[in-house]
DNA sequence: TGTAGGCATCCATACCTGTCGCT
DNA sequence: AGCGACAGGTATGGATGCCT
C-alpha cells in the first residue's frame, strides 16, 4: 500500500469536497480528493419530535441517534450529517424549529479539523492510503481516496521537502510601506537546491520573475520572517495595484487570509518564523538577527533598519541587496534547525504544519484534546463566553537576602500534571460523592479515570518512550534530533493543560479544576517546607514547585520523604556555588558549579531596560559572585562614570517597549505610547505586538514629553542624568544595597557630586 | 483567537499636607 | 485670621515583562 506524507488538508464544506496535498514515498507531489460530510450533535428532550423537524431541513443528509460522553455523563444525542450545505445555516434552522432543543455540539468545529479528527489522520505524518488514479491537473498527479488504511507511526523521518526561504523590501520615502504608494524593490530567495538570488528591477517584471521562479522551483515549503502579517499581504495588495495576481500557491492560486492571522498558500506550507520568535522567551526584540544569534548560527548581517532603508537604497543599493540575501539565507538556516520541531508539534496537536505556529498554546492544547475526545467518544463542548473569576495560584516564599554558598535547587517534577493524575482531577470526574478527597477542599473526584489524567498519562508515557529511544541513538544523529524535538513538543502540551483548564476562552474551561490543582500545589510545597524545617534544613527561597536549600546530607532524606509520603517525584535540578538574593521574589543570580552565571528575573534580562543598565547590572552581579562586593562597586562606578562622561553609544540607551493594544485603548499616558503616536503621525504603522524603541532627551516636565524614537535622536540631546538616575544607578543599587552600599558610595570619589545637583 | 497566577517595577495622576504670600 | 497657590510627598492604578 503506498505511503503518503501529509502536507495540508483543506476543503469546501458546502460541496463536501476535501483536498489533501501530499508527497508520495517516491517524492511525487499529489492531490488527493475525498468527500466528507460535516457532522454535529443535537441534544433534545424529545428526540422523536425534534428529529421530525430536523429531517425536513434542506441540507440534512442523515440523522442518527447515538450515545456520547459529555463531562462524565452519557448523553443520547442526534447525530446530524450535512450534505451540500453549511452547518451554520442548518443550526440556525434547528434553533428556530426544534421545540425541545437542549443543546447543540460540535457545529463550531472547522471542516478540515472535523475531517482530520474523524478520519483519524495525522498531519505531517506518513499514511497508508488506498487511492485511485485520476490523471493530472497542471502537472500534479490527482488521486481519489478510497480508504485511509493506517497511519505509519514507525517512520520518524520526514520526506525531502523543497524549501524556499524568501524576504522582500518595499520602498517608502517616509514611514511604513503602504501598497498604495510604495513599490516592491526587491525579493530575495534561498532554496534547498542551493539557489540564492535576488529579484530586482522594474516592479512588474520583478514580481513576474519571482512568481515564475516559484512555479518552476515549485516549493513545498515557503518560509519567511513576518510573512503572515506583513510581507505576503503587502505583496498581494501591491501586485493587485500593478495589475498582477500574486499566485504564490500551487494551481496558480493567490494566498488567502486564514485562521490565527495566517496566510494560507494552496498546496504549500507557508511558515512564518516570526511566530516562533514570538513564543521563544529568550528572544526579546523578535528580530531575525536576534533569532539567528539565539541559535548560534554563523550568519552575519549588514543590517539596514527599516527607517534607513529608503536612504540606503539610493546611496548604496548593493548593500541593501546584500542584506536582503543575508536575510533569506538566515531564514533558510533557521528553518533547517526548527523544522523537526514544527512537524512534531503538528503531528502531536493534529494542526497542519502550515499554521501550527500561528496557533497559540491554548489552541494547540485544545486541538490535542479535541482529537483525543473524538477517539474517546467524548463530545467537544462549544466555545462560550464566560466570566472568569481568578483564583489563588502558586506559593512563593520570600528569599533570605544576601549571598548564599552551596545551594541545592530541588524541583518537583511536573508538579501540576502529577497532581492532576494523582487526584484524578478532570472536568468529567467531579463528583460530590466521589471517593477521592482533596485536603482542605470540598471538591471530590470519582475514581474512574478522567479525561485529562488520561491525556496527561498518554503524554507522559509518550515522552518517556521517546526519551528511551533517544538514549539508544548517537548524539547529533538526525533521528535523535527529531525525537528530541518531539519530546519537547510533548512536554509543552503536557505542562500547558493545567493552565488551559483555567483559561476562560477554553472549550473545557473548568475553573474549579485549575483552582484545586493550584491549591494542592501550595499544600505540597508547604508540607515539604515544614518537613525540611523539621530536618533542620535551611531553605533560602521557594517558588511554586521549587525549593532552594543549603546543601546538607539530610536533603536525601527530604527527597525520600516527598517520594514516599507525598507520593510525588522530586529531583535536584541544579546546584549553585553561590547565589544572590535581594528582598524581591522571582529575582536572583547564581554562580553554578560549572562556572556559568545564571540571572533570573532581574532587570539585566528584561527587554524593557536600556542596554547600558542591563550590562551594568550583569557585570555588577558577575563581579560580586566571582570576586566580591568591592569589585561590584567598582564596576558600577565605572558604568556611571561612562554615562557622566557621555561615552555610551546611543544604541545602548534605547528602551524598547511593546505596544500591547490599539492606542486609543490606553487609559494612561506612557512614554512608549507617546512615541508610538508620534510615529503613527509620521506615517509609520504600529500595531499591537510591535515594539517601539526610544531614548530620553533633555528637557523638563513629564517623561513622556522628553521621549524620541531612537532613530531620530542624537547623542548631544540625550538626558544623561536620566540614564544615571533612573536606569543604571537603580539597577546597580538594587543589588549593592543588599551589602549595605549606599548611593553616595557610588557617586562620591569620582567627583560626580556636582553633576547630580 | 489569551494556558494560569504571582511579582517587581516605573510612571502618571490624584490626593494630602504644609508653607507662603496676600488680603 | 482666612484664603488660595504652590511645592513636595505619598498612595494608587495602569502597564510591562518577568517566574514557575
Amino acid at each position: 500500500m503506498p505511503l503518503y506524507w501529509l502536507i495540508d488538508v483543506s476543503g469546501e464544506e458546502e460541496s463536501n469536497e476535501v483536498e489533501i496535498w501530499a508527497i508520495s514515498e517516491d517524492e511525487v507531489r499529489v492531490i488527493i480528493n475525498d468527500r466528507f460530510n460535516v457532522e454535529f450533535y443535537v441534544q433534545s428532550s424529545n428526540q422523536e419530535e425534534d428529529a421530525k423537524s430536523i429531517k425536513v431541513i434542506e441540507g440534512v443528509k442523515s440523522i442518527e441517534s447515538v450515545n456520547k460522553n459529555f463531562k462524565g455523563k452519557s448523553l443520547n444525542l442526534l447525530k446530524i450529517s450535512v450534505g451540500n450545505a453549511r452547518a451554520s445555516d442548518i443550526v440556525e434552522e434547528i434553533r428556530r424549529q426544534c421545540k425541545y432543543l437542549v443543546n447543540i455540539f460540535e457545529d463550531d468545529i472547522r471542516f478540515s479539523n472535523q475531517y482530520i479528527f474523524k478520519k483519524g489522520i495525522i498531519p505531517s505524518s506518513w499514511i497508508n492510503l488506498d487511492v485511485v488514479d485520476q490523471g493530472y491537473i497542471n502537472g500534479y498527479r490527482t488521486l481519489r481516496l478510497n480508504k485511509i488504511v493506517s497511519v505509519d507511526f514507525q517512520r520518524s523521518y520526514f520526506p525531502q521537502l523543497k524549501i524556499l526561504a524568501f524576504d522582500a523590501f518595499f520602498y517608502s520615502q517616509k514611514g511604513s510601506p503602504d501598497p498604495e504608494r510604495s513599490s516592491i524593490i526587491a525579493i530575495s530567495v534561498v532554496t534547498s537546491d542551493n539557489i540564492s538570488k535576488v529579484f530586482v528591477g522594474e516592479e512588474k517584471i520583478l514580481v513576474n520573475n519571482f512568481l515564475n521562479f516559484i512555479k518552476e522551483f515549485d516549493p513545498d515549503v515557503i518560509v519567511g520572517f513576518n510573512s503572515n502579517r506583513k510581507i505576503i499581504p503587502f505583496l498581494i495588495e501591491r501586485s493587485k495595484r500593478i495589475g498582477l495576481e500574486f499566485s504564490l500557491g500551487r494551481l496558480n492560486s493567490v494566498p488567502r487570509g486564514s485562521v490565527h492571522g495566517h496566510q494560507s498558500v494552496r498546496g504549500r506550507l507557508n511558515i512564518d518564523l516570526y511566530d516562533l520568535a514570538e513564543e521563544t522567551p529568550e528572544i526579546k526584540l523578535e528580530t531575525l538577527e536576534e533569532f539567528t544569534q539565539f541559535l548560534n548560527l554563523p550568519i552575519e548581517y549588514d543590517t539596514v533598519d527599516e527607517y534607513e532603508l529608503a536612504e540606503m537604497w539610493s546611496k548604496d543599493r548593493d548593500r541593501v541587496l546584500k542584506y536582503l540575501i543575508q536575510r533569506a539565507r538566515g531564514i533558510f538556516e533557521i528553518y533547517k534547525v526548527v523544522d523537526e520541531y514544527i512537524f512534531s508539534l503538528s503531528q502531536l496537536t493534529c494542526i497542519p504544519a502550515d499554521y501550527v505556529l500561528t496557533a497559540s498554546t491554548g489552541f494547540r492544547v485544545e486541538n490535542y484534546l479535541s482529537k483525543l475526545a473524538v477517539e474517546k467518544n467524548e463530545v467537544i463542548p462549544s466555545r462560550k463566553e464566560v466570566v472568569h473569576v481568578s483564583y489563588l495560584g502558586g506559593m512563593v516564599k520570600s528569599p533570605t537576602p544576601g549571598l548564599h554558598k552551596d545551594i541545592v535547587v530541588l524541583d518537583f517534577r511536573s508538579m501540576y500534571p502529577s497532581l492532576m493524575i494523582k487526584y484524578n482531577i478532570s472536568f468529567d470526574t467531579i463528583d460530590p460523592n466521589g471517593p477521592i478527597i482533596v485536603p482542605n477542599s470540598a471538591i471530590r473526584f470519582s475514581d474512574k479515570e478522567g479525561f485529562l489524567p488520561h491525556a496527561l498519562k498518554k503524554l507522559i508515557e509518550e515522552r518517556r518512550r521517546i526519551r528511551e529511544k533517544m538514549d539508544m541513538l548517537p548524539r547529533d544523529s538526525p533521528e535523535r534530533i527529531i525525537l528530541d524535538a518531539r519530546q519537547r513538543a510533548v512536554k509543552v502540551i503536557s505542562n500547558a493543560i493545567y493552565g488551559y483548564t483555567g483559561w476562560a476562552g477554553a472549550r473545557w474551561y473548568t475553573r474549579e479544576i485549575a483552582e484545586v490543582t493550584a491549591a494542592l500545589g501550595r499544600e505540597i510545597i508547604l508540607n515539604a517546607i515544614k518537613k525540611a524545617e523539621e530536618l533542620k534544613l535551611k531553605i533560602v527561597y521557594g517558588d511554586t514547585d521549587s525549593l532552594f536549600i543549603k546543601n546538607d546530607k539530610k536533603i536525601d532524606e527530604l527527597i525520600n520523604w516527598v517520594e514516599n509520603v507525598l507520593g510525588l517525584e522530586v529531583k535536584v535540578d541544579k546546584i549553585y556555588k553561590t547565589v544572590l538574593f535581594t528582598e524581591a521574589k522571582k529575582k536572583y543570580a547564581g554562580l553554578k558549579d560549572d562556572g556559568a552565571i545564571e540571572i533570573v528575573g532581574l532587570e539585566a534580562i528584561r527587554g524593557d531596560w536600556s542596554e547600558v543598565a542591563k550590562l551594568a547590572q550583569k557585570e555588577v552581579v558577575e563581579a560580586i559572585l566571582k570576586v566580591g562586593v568591592e569589585e561590584g562597586v567598582n564596576v558600577a562606578r565605572r558604568h556611571i562614570n561612562n554615562l557622566v562622561s557621555q561615552k555610551v553609544p546611543l544604541k545602548q540607551l534605547i528602551i524598547w517597549k511593546q505596544i500591547t493594544k490599539s492606542l486609543e485603548d490606553y487609559e494612561a499616558t506612557a512614554p512608549h505610547v507617546e512615541v508610538a503616536k508620534k510615529l503613527i503621525g509620521e506615517g509609520w504603522k504600529i500595531q499591537p505586538g510591535d515594539k517601539v524603541g526610544y531614548v530620553i532627551v533633555k528637557g523638563t516636565g513629564r517623561l513622556y514629553t522628553r521621549v524620541k524614537p531612537y532613530f531620530k535622536a542624537n547623542l548631544n540631546e540625550i538626558d544623561w542624568n536620566y540614564y544615571v538616575e533612573k536606569q543604571v544607578l537603580p539597577v546597580c543599587m538594587r543589588i549593592l544595597e543588599v551589602f549595605g552600599i549606599k548611593e553616595s558610595d557610588l557617586k562620591s570619589t569620582l567627583g560626580l557630586t556636582a553633576f547630580f545637583q
